[in-house]
DNA sequence: TATTTATGAAACCAATCGGTTGCAAATATA
DNA sequence: TATATTTGCAACCGATTGGTTTCATAAATA
């Protein structure tokens, strides 16, 4: 079935291996023992992940190290973008009635 | 149960939803016409967008308004903001090496 | 007042999810 | 070579999900 980022990131063990790798590879034991499951759960979850290609593996000898795709993170901001507007949009709003009562206020 | 924004954006309905009633408020009714599914399931999804205050409601009569809460959706961009750290960080090392290649080359 | 309209809530259902245990395969090490 | 380590995969399980149908309630309208 079609994986999705936005379902990728829906589970909260899912968001912290993400922010544990972004910074630096690690393998699946590395980052199972920061979680209260197994390995096996763990690597589920970063199945899932390279699935939808916002983690990438390295194989080395018997160790793979897996770390985050942050281009694909973009997505994510991508779609943000449209409601970046409106709130933006909004502050302005704000801003313009600020202005105005100052303005007034001389 | 906790309802997580996160979640409820992983739902590609629910997504739709939140576009759709971005720059106005609508009913129950007249967001269903925009799916192909029933009236209730539509009233399921804005339940649980509701629960997470991503969506908000203003009884007119006996029609409901929907509308976003776009300042909920700012939760998104601020856990966002770890990342967007990394890849700014990262394009500026391709500036640097692009700049590196650039003065190599007078 | 009787009827239509707009809505939420409950009961149910198949599919999916996140977890487990058990296993097989490949690589490193004694 | 025998053993230990690292990993992925399959089978299973209870809980949750997204959908449906059915019903109750409240407001508008004939």
């Amino acid at each position: 079935m079609r994986r999705d980022i936005f379902q990728a990131i829906a589970d909260p063990t899912r968001r912290a291996i993400i922010a544990l790798i972004a910074f630096q590879a690690m393998t699946p034991n590395a980052i199972a023992e920061n979680f209260n499951t197994t390995r096996q759960a763990v690597s589920k979850h970063l199945q899932i992940l390279t699935e939808c290609r916002l983690v990438k593996q390295e194989q080395q000898g018997r160790e793979i190290y897996y770390s985050l795709e942050i281009e694909k993170m973009k997505e994510i901001d991508k779609w943000l973008g449209q409601f970046r507007k409106i709130w933006e949009s909004r502050f302005n709003e704000l801003d313009k009635v600020l202005l105005t009562i100052k303005s007034n206020k001389k």
